[in-house]
DNA sequence: CGCCGCGTTGAGCCACGTCAACATAGGTGG
DNA sequence: CCACCTATGTTGACGTGGCTCAACGCGGCG
């Protein structure tokens, strides 16, 4: 099993079954059938939806595993939707997960729930900061990480605000030189991504 | 490995290893080392800690599974307190968990997640409701429902509101008829606990 | 008995929600 | 190429739900 590696390994740029996504693209809907994936590149929104109702139930950031109840259910529990450009690759890698690995994705996942709620506590400045930088990757080595900032839509629907008071406190962050804006934004169907200096 | 489970098999009530905790009691603290454990009866909340400040950063309630990751990283990412009279017992209960109960226990964690976040969006009142309802176990089959309403500043930082506005809301959902009151309230250091019928 | 933790209630204020109008950009169809 | 539509983002005016501050009741404990 460890043998001939070298024979079936192939470069990680080379991964079979990626899978890349946009903004506001559906990757799959609850009750759906398919495959678990993991994050190599971007965020994704999870919703419960009943009906046409939807509510935010999770956030997923780089490196995270998503749907990966479709393994023991056989469906997905809830619906995926891309934050911004996103890219996917099938998880696990092949086969069945092993006991680590499910711990330490149950492990991660915990934390990032424990991310998600704390985006709905205390004030608006605080809350669409704490987005913004945990979508910026929360890396302190470098001083500024340009980002895709998503759909006002969806941060508010995330952080529990409303679209105007995250419009409002991002001219804020802007102000207060925590953001700087370098995208165009407004507009189109599918525009909505603004490019931003994070500090 | 399947042979002879009737040697070694105890009846569910003879679970060695269970341990009790009341309202406001720590299970484990953050860094702590120890099993992991699954919630028997009660319910918990899980504090993200740095320093003497605490943050909710989950809940679990009775079948649910916490501090896996304890079997990952050898110790707690979070503390767990008691939000009532809480009932556990050590998980998995021998061994190593199989890929499948890891995989249950994934699915669970991710939805008490969502439910956890939809407590804190919304209205007072909805909130305050629905985590009652979260305690009540949601069996629609029983119209009444006696729970232990857990202390008020625990369902404030739970819910993302204040004492005072929990207070108000459990008087009008007693008003509504939700709620009955019936245990006694107020006072000492662990009394705390309110008796509720919950329909 | 005094102290402390918990719960209740009231008064006032403010951060945020609501409603509205407008700007911008893209897609679509003529 | 233009007219129109739609989705998105911005900004202002206004009202209010919930936070803040405060005072008080109650019960256990040292």
């Amino acid at each position: 099993m460890q043998a001939d590696r070298s024979a079936t390994a192939a470069p990680a740029e080379a991964v079979q079954g990626i899978r890349n996504i946009t903004t506001g693209e559906v990757l799959y809907g609850t009750g759906d059938q398919g495959l678990a994936w993991r994050i190599r590149r971007g965020a994704v929104r999870l919703d419960r939806t009943s009906g046409e109702m939807r509510s935010f139930a999770g956030l997923a950031l780089t490196g995270d595993v998503i749907g990966a109840e479709t393994l023991i259910f056989g469906h997905y529990s809830f619906e995926a939707r891309a934050l911004g450009d996103t890219e996917l690759e099938p998880w696990p890698p092949s086969g069945t997960p092993s006991a680590e690995s499910l711990l330490r994705t149950l492990a991660a996942a915990e934390r990032r729930a424990a991310d998600a709620l704390a985006l709905r506590a205390g004030e608006a400045l605080s809350r669409v900061r704490q987005l913004v930088l945990l979508l910026a990757g929360e890396r302190p080595t470098l001083p500024v990480t340009r980002i895709a900032v998503p759909r006002l839509r969806d941060m508010a629907e995330i952080t529990g605000l409303t679209i105007e008071t995250v419009s409002r406190t991002l001219g804020l962050l802007q102000k207060a030189g925590v953001l700087q804006k370098q995208g165009s934004r407004g507009g189109g169907v599918r525009t909505g991504l603004t490019q931003m200096s994070v500090t």
